[in-house]
DNA sequence: TTGCGTGCAAAGGTTTTGCATGGCA
DNA sequence: TGCCATGCAAAACCTTTGCACGCAA
């Protein structure tokens, strides 16, 4: 895949950047916009589309649409991510824990997997802290 | 939780009913309809919002809306759906493979984990039977 | 010139919300 | 009677699609 145009290149440079992020198509079209390149939207996540079939992003799917990761290694055996449902905040782990379970699963069900994605809810450190005391949900 | 209303029985009793299934809040209505008791869209929601809040039931995004299901267990460790994109079938999985994962990851990011879920895309035996030959694509 | 990527706007689908209604305590 | 769940319709939201335009080969 060559990136030939302006956008292709802005698009993935962003995600490149900000390779410890994840990030919604809108995030992208506002960091785009404000650094002076401004993308649409529909680009945007036409870009997206080919730029994960590629192997070159991660996509997942939360609950509030769609997060994006550059994905360096395309080998890569599994995504995990880790969302706090107090402040939103999704920190991505790459994690080799679940090789054994997709080569269990491939065979056992017959199955070619090409995407592994998990998302693990629940309250980070300092949402725990904040959190009201038991009684006064 | 008390189960007052017809609708709310309704639907957990759907849930129950197909519990092998992943069912989208549109799978219930029409299940609901045609068992002589419809429910309103708004209300099904508003119901799976609440059972799943109680444990009842597993919520999992996927690319097209989030589907469904009814978990007896609330104690279990994680939920496994294995999607194919050829047919659009979910087979949901009862794994612990990922307990371990989740000990791990709450020790290391000190975070409390509610919900574990994990998506496999790829394709199915009988998808990978009718795949196009490569290059015709 | 031709083809492909782009942008805008509209459509599509899912989920949520406002508000009046109705049932149950 | 009063409260809460319901249903309908509209809104909100994310994502995709149609179509005309523009850039590059």
């Amino acid at each position: 895949m060559t990136y030939s145009t302006k956008q292709q290149q802005a698009v993935l440079h962003c995600l490149e950047t900000r390779r410890e992020d994840t990030l919604t198509a809108n995030d992208l079209a506002e960091d785009l916009r404000r650094s002076g390149s401004p993308v649409g939207l529909a680009t945007i996540y036409r870009q997206l589309e080919r730029l994960e079939k590629a192997g070159r992003v991660h996509k997942v799917n939360t609950g509030e649409g769609a997060v994006y990761q550059y994905c360096p290694h395309q080998e890569e055996a599994g995504c995990v991510l880790l969302r706090c449902s107090g402040c939103g905040h999704i920190t991505h782990l790459n994690c080799d824990h679940l090789q054994s379970l997709r080569e269990h699963l491939a065979q056992s069900h017959h199955f070619r997997i090409d995407t592994c994605h998990t998302v693990l809810s629940g309250l980070c450190g300092s949402c725990m802290e904040q959190e009201v005391p038991h009684g006064a949900h």
